[in-house]
DNA sequence: AGCACGCCGACT
DNA sequence: GTCGGCGTGCTC
């Protein structure tokens, strides 16, 4: 892995490497404006090192990022402390970074900050003691010792810890530790942090059908070239992209080059890397939220390192410090979960192609239902597309029908429509599972007083709290408070007159065991289950056929292979259709698709059944005649028209802080001191309250700026913000490319 | 982010 | 006259 460049070694070694005592700008990952000037220490450094140096009274983590600038007190440059026992940042990581920060307008600090982010960097490598078969002979042999020793020759190439060995033979660790002096077991130090196993890029994978054979010769051409290029891998769910990016994967690998694959939900990864496993035999590097601190610690060093060949995780795997990185497969890449909505806000797929473009690696964008964007991309040429036709294997695509809830006259306390109800009891005679998908976690969506009509809202955002009768508990889904569900109106006082309305997943449970008593069920919803671990095994249960109804939100929607589904029953499929966001419509149309996309996957065909008040909407129609490309002509079309990304840039502009005063004075500034923008020819609209006004106590004013495709926008945005002197306690945010609207 | 420096109000 | 409020600016 990482063989030298000989060009960029001999680089590396004439202009990037300073002598002791030399200044150099190191960039840290304190909020300072600029890199800071240090001396180079005992043994010189090089740029790309990270380095601990001294700021003020404390230490602090930095990385050498070119020499240094001087003007200033010459007497006051520190020495780097000392340069961490890691691998150097490489050249096109730095300029990813740059590129990053000046394109989301995110200072360098919090670029460095975000490509850092395991624990005990700054530390010496973690040691442990291992044991070993050693070469001294035994002072006495006891049953015990001879077994140890027994155990050791058996397994020659492994190294055990204490506990490891005493369990693996059953004695107890004082007999190992008897054994050391004598020199018959060696014990030895070994860095706790191990690369990761071998994956075999050799080994055979699955027979592929034609055109899965046809996509991935293309793809490993593209990734054998070893330059840049984006493909959108296009295929129905079931298609098997998977098994043709693994192929892309495969060529990376054998060009020994690091392959990153990104998913946009957690519990999807379990899957995943057995299905890695079984193509590679062993698993690669993972990297999310849900992984231990001493694992993300591991596994950020042997990326950085070349000791971890292949990294599967969220967004975040796109700022590991790939040695040389061969490979992005963006999965789903319509998923919305790419794009970060706090702290630095960046879209995962977009800056995938900007980190592919410059280490000469190919990204591969998979996806059944790809963004808008991405099918422009494809349009403009800048993207190639390649198309799964064929199902694997004898299924075909779902037969899709919509019911018109307006002729079903449901009473307001029930949401499964006489037809679907139906459709599922065929299901369960026949020992078939259907999937009754809802996109609203909790009971009920809104608590209402039968008495006067007051809503019961957070206390802290503007926002309506959700009926969770599983943890009895009234709850806000924008920032997770919780409150007891009381019993009296907080408004009126009426007693007992509170209740729910609208669906959610818990409350549709509850009819669909009203309805379906001798049906098994299972409830798929990301806030019923505490751990990524403990939905892993509700999948597996579901996957083996060992339910007959699965009632899902959009956790289901993303890719489980449940092979015995032959019914799928939208509740809402109005949901998303209204509402000011300029993406609702393709967003709608995806997920319906994709949902669709599940019924019959293995052998049976399936049905997909849409509840809608509004069976003529474009939208619906165009699933229901699956049209793909007509509603993409008709969606650029709009877009076009109004401007709006892709076919224009926007940006949003958000105040907060604590008084709504300040704020709304803040955002009233800036919108009358635009001069930079309309140099530009950008259009502002507001200040109006954000999508979500208020959230953990501070208020929330946006301001929306719409610019030409061409418009040197950041620039401006930068220009405009500088321009304007805001009150300490109103903090301003810029989002580039916004993705939520309300 | 911390932390020091520095210029105005309530105490000895 | 002095202690301490936190606004402003610096950190190599």
């Amino acid at each position: 892995m990482g063989r030298a460049n000989p060009v960029l070694k001999l680089a590396m070694t004439q202009d990037h490497h300073f002598t002791k005592g030399t200044l150099v700008a190191v960039l840290t990952t304190e909020p300072l404006d600029r890199p800071l000037d240090y001396k180079a220490p005992e043994g010189g450094c090089q740029i790309g090192d990270f380095v601990q140096v001294p700021l003020g009274p404390r230490k602090v983590l930095g990385c050498v990022w070119g020499k240094g600038r001087g003007g200033f007190d010459l007497s006051k440059a520190r020495a780097i402390s000392n340069i961490l026992d890691v691998a150097p940042m490489t050249p096109d990581m730095m300029s990813f970074l740059a590129r990053v920060g000046a394109y989301t307008l995110t200072p360098m600090p919090a670029m460095l900050r975000l490509a850092t982010r395991a624990p005990g960097l700054v530390d010496p490598p973690s040691m442990r003691k291992v044991y070993t078969l050693g070469t001294g002979e035994m002072p006495r042999e006891t049953d015990a010792r001879r077994r140890v020793i027994a155990a050791l020759k058996d397994t020659p190439n492994l190294a055990f810890t204490l506990k490891e060995l005493a369990e693996h033979v059953g004695v107890g660790t004082a007999v190992i530790k008897g054994m050391v002096p004598s020199g018959a077991v060696l014990e030895q130090d070994s860095p706790r942090d191990l690369e990761f196993p071998h994956l075999d890029p050799h080994a055979s994978g699955k027979t592929l059908s034609d055109d899965q054979a046809a996509a991935s010769t293309a793809l490993r051409a593209a990734v054998a070239s070893e330059t840049y290029s984006t493909t959108l891998l296009k295929g129905v769910t079931g298609s098997g992209k998977t098994e043709v990016y693994l192929e892309a994967v495969a060529e990376c690998l054998a060009k020994g080059r690091q392959a990153l694959v990104l998913l946009p939900e957690i519990a999807l990864t379990s899957e995943f890397l057995d299905r890695v496993e079984e193509r590679f035999g062993a698993k690669p590097a993972e990297w999310h939220s849900g992984v231990t601190m001493t694992e993300r610690r591991r596994v950020w060093k042997m990326v950085g390192s070349g000791g971890a060949q292949m990294v599967i995780g969220a967004r975040s795997a796109l700022f590991l410090p790939y040695r040389n990185l061969g490979l992005i497969v963006v999965d789903e890449e319509h998923d919305t979960s790419y794009k970060q909505e706090e702290g630095v806000l960046y879209n995962a797929r977009d800056m995938s192609v900007l980190r592919a473009s410059l280490c000469s690696a190919t990204v591969v964008l998979a996806s059944a239902t790809p963004s808008l964007e991405t099918w422009a991309n494809v349009e403009a040429g800048k993207y190639k597309r390649l198309d799964l036709q064929s199902r694997y294997g004898p299924a075909v695509m779902p037969e899709m029908k919509a019911l018109d809830m307006r002729t079903e006259k449901l009473p307001a306390t029930r949401f499964i429509s006489d037809q679907l109800v139906a459709a599922v009891n065929e299901r369960v005679e026949r020992g078939e599972q259907s999937l009754l998908f809802i996109n609203r976690r909790g009971y009920a969506p809104v608590t209402i007083c039968r008495a006067c009509g007051f809503q019961i809202a957070c206390d802290h955002c503007d926002a309506r709290m959700v009926e969770h009768r599983f943890l009895k508990r009234l709850m806000c889904h924008q920032c997770g408070e919780t409150k007891e569900m009381p019993t009296t109106c907080p408004s009126c006082k009426a007693e007992g007159r509170l209740a729910p309305v609208g669906p959610g997943v818990e409350r549709l449970a509850e009819e669909v065991i009203e309805k379906f008593p001798d049906a098994k069920v299972a409830v798929l919803s990301s806030d019923l289950f505490g751990s990524a671990r403990a939905l892993k095994e509700q999948i597996k249960l579901i996957a083996n056929g060992d339910t007959d109804i699965v009632i899902g939100t959009q956790l289901v929607a993303k890719g489980h292979n449940f092979p015995n589904l032959t019914l799928v029953g939208v509740i809402d499929a109005d949901l998303g259709l209204q509402g000011s966001d300029l993406r609702a419509a393709e967003r709608t149309f995806q997920l319906m698709r994709q949902v669709a996309g599940r019924a019959g996957r293995a052998e049976k065909r399936g049905t997909a059944l849409m509840q809608t008040y509004q069976p003529e909407h474009p939208v619906i129609r165009a699933i229901l005649a699956g049209d793909e490309e007509g509603f993409w002509k008709t969606e650029a079309e709009e877009r076009k028209m109004a401007g709006v990304p892709p076919y224009g840039r926007m940006a949003g502009i958000i105040l907060s802080g604590p008084d709504l005063g300040d704020v709304t004075r803040a955002a009233g500034d800036l919108a009358r001191n635009t001069m930079p923008l309309q140099k530009i020819g950008a259009m502002v609209f507001g200040p109006a309250p954000a999508p979500i006004a208020r959230v953990r106590g501070k208020h929330r004013v946006r301001l929306l700026v719409k610019a030409e495709k061409n418009a040197p926008l950041q620039n401006a945005l930068s220009r405009w913000a500088a321009g304007v002197r805001l009150p300490k306690n109103v903090r301003l945010q810029i989002d580039i490319d916004p993705q939520s609207f309300w």
